[in-house]
DNA sequence: AACGGTTGTGGGAACGTTCCCAAATTGCCG
DNA sequence: CGGCAATTTGGGAACGTTCCCACAACCGTT
């Protein structure tokens, strides 16, 4: 009668204690025998002891492990948004990638607010986080310096800083392909939306193009370089202008998926059609791209990859000074939107 | 010297006991002071104590107020994934309306795996957290009653089951502004592209149609209802299809955006266009459909409200037997997909 | 001035873990 | 088979908070 009382009375909670008394040994053996950073035990007791502990469904409390480790396993990932596709790839991938490695991740948006970088880091810190993954530091907004004075384990992802750890598609690369695929295709009057100025990635694939197009021995008519932000709205405003120019581009580099639907939209409004009148090609390959009216070609960039160099970063001990950024390698993937229009038989 | 060092060893981390000795009261008190859920009192002392705690930079620590309160403040919701914008839509309401009241919420995805629910579920208990948010519950797979039996607290985002407490928008009525719009504009010939048979949220926009439809007084061709999933594929799929009658609807009603976006490439590869040859309206506003060559007409779904009665109903003492779902009302958004076209000057 | 009633305070025991330490057990070698 | 090292064990003190409880201080009323 007791018994069943004082077994009923905590309801479910089942703590390490219960583990000990129904196996016969102490807590800090059972602590032990199911601390999944020790080198796991195949003896006998320890077998018995997770055997009694499965079966009573013993499951530890996290914040009583987090109050004594001093950490909660928990790791601070810091987006724009997460409505766009791009930070919700990355953000899948970092928690897939966090899951593989006992971690486990949560999330705070900015919504391009500079000042909420710090709000978000705040708020995840005070959660307990023990890292940080930024996919939104702008340069130079003394951000993460903060960071490192307060001793902040962090690593950008998508971008860096030249100075802090971070993960990164080979930017250049990407728009070195995109680029040379439109030249490869017979044009030389080609295109550009930018992106935001402050962010690495789209300078990186700007450079790319630059490179490409010199490679190839064509001028860079600077009128056709139109500066944008990652939005579809920014997109269809700067496809706009381009379109405008005389002659006009016969096709356009996107360094963003949104940026490119956004291109898709004036070019329509232009009277004009893709890839009939124009090529075009786009950057990140979100899923939608690849069922437009016209699939779109773009660059796909390896998030899983990146999340997992990301994650490797933020828990090594110590990185070497070469091996501060991770670079990953981007793929060009071909579709109708430059492809060369069939002939009519 | 001693006391350096003493300041020193613990390195950054301020604690009640060291707010209590500066602001010379006991810890109780600081506690009390800085207990958010209290009424907050303005008297001599606890401004006082207020000040000192800001002044030392004390933060709590979740973990020790987790471990000793029993519950950690956090809120778990699982969704299929968040690339979905839908989804990711969704997430960001709820975290939003979560700060509003000093919640936090991390998220988890099952891929539409159903077993992933049970897997995402106990990764979420298991984190600590006080109750859940579902937007995957398919009906008839026991998981929900499982998690009464369990006595979690939970509450389904976006669809419902009958019995669970659920926050969801006005489905039918959304499905009847759309059809009745597509009405109004003269059209009898509609065909719907249906949603996934288990979600409950897309077998009330069908209704919505059925509503219309029977209200107007046409009949309802079975072979223009064509079911599908919330997927482009899906809607390029069933949408094909759907132009294949003879004589082909004049107007598409797409249950979700994703798939009014699958429609719209099927029409395309159809040689036909919206709103020329087609109308087309979706469901959900996700950011992309005002921005696409065509702008899409959709139905707009109050997210933000949709997340605020959800939480209403996660941390409401008890709720009475007749609120336990809400209903949130959904907007027609007009927009060029079904508008008439210009008559040439 | 004495009294019940409110309000505020501090001491100290939890909460469930981990981890230090000392003690006990095992294994190994001569 | 004794003795020393290596391993395993259990006791118990943390970790930082909350919250119960007993007590003190103050209020207005009789």
């Amino acid at each position: 009668m007791d018994e069943i009382n004082e077994a009923m009375k905590d309801r479910g909670r089942v703590t390490l204690h219960d583990v000990a008394r129904a196996a016969g040994v102490s807590k800090s053996t059972v602590s032990r025998m199911l601390d999944e950073r020790l080198p796991r035990s195949d003896s006998q007791k320890a077998r018995h002891v997770r055997r009694v502990a499965a079966e009573l469904g013993y499951v530890r409390d996290v914040s009583a492990a987090s109050l004594r480790r001093g950490k909660t396993g928990m790791i601070g990932v810091i987006v724009p948004r997460l409505t766009d596709t791009v930070m919700a790839m990355l953000y899948e991938s970092l928690a897939k990638a966090a899951t593989r490695t006992g971690h486990f991740t949560i999330v705070a948006t900015t919504d391009d607010d500079p000042d909420a970088d710090r709000r978000a880091a705040d708020m995840l810190l005070r959660r307990g986080v023990d890292g940080l993954i930024l996919s939104t530091a702008r340069e130079g907004n003394g951000f993460t310096k903060e960071l490192k004075e307060r001793e902040v384990p962090f690593v950008l992802a998508l971008r860096h800083n030249g100075s802090s750890l971070a993960s990164v598609g080979d930017d250049r690369l990407g728009g070195y392909l995109a680029t040379r695929h439109l030249i490869d295709l017979g044009h030389h009057r080609i295109g550009i939306l930018t992106g935001p100025e402050y962010a690495t990635s789209a300078r990186g694939r700007v450079e790319g193009y630059r490179r490409a197009m010199e490679e190839a021995g064509f001028d860079i008519d600077p009128q056709l370089v139109m500066s944008s932000t990652f939005s579809i709205e920014s997109g269809a405003e700067a496809a706009e202008e381009l379109l405008r120019r005389d002659p006009r581009p016969t096709a356009i580099f996107a360094v963003n998926d949104n940026t490119a639907i956004g291109a898709l939209s004036a070019i329509a409004h232009a009277g004009l059609s893709v890839p009939e009148d124009i090529f075009l090609v786009g950057y990140n390959d979100i899923p939608i791209v690849r069922r437009l009216p016209v699939p779109l070609t773009t660059v796909r960039v390896p998030f899983d990859q990146i999340a997992s160099a990301a994650l490797e970063l933020l828990t090594a001990e110590d990185v070497p000074a070469g091996d501060r950024i991770r670079v990953a390698t981007p793929t060009l993937i071909p579709r109708k939107s430059t492809a060369r229009p069939a002939t009519e038989a």
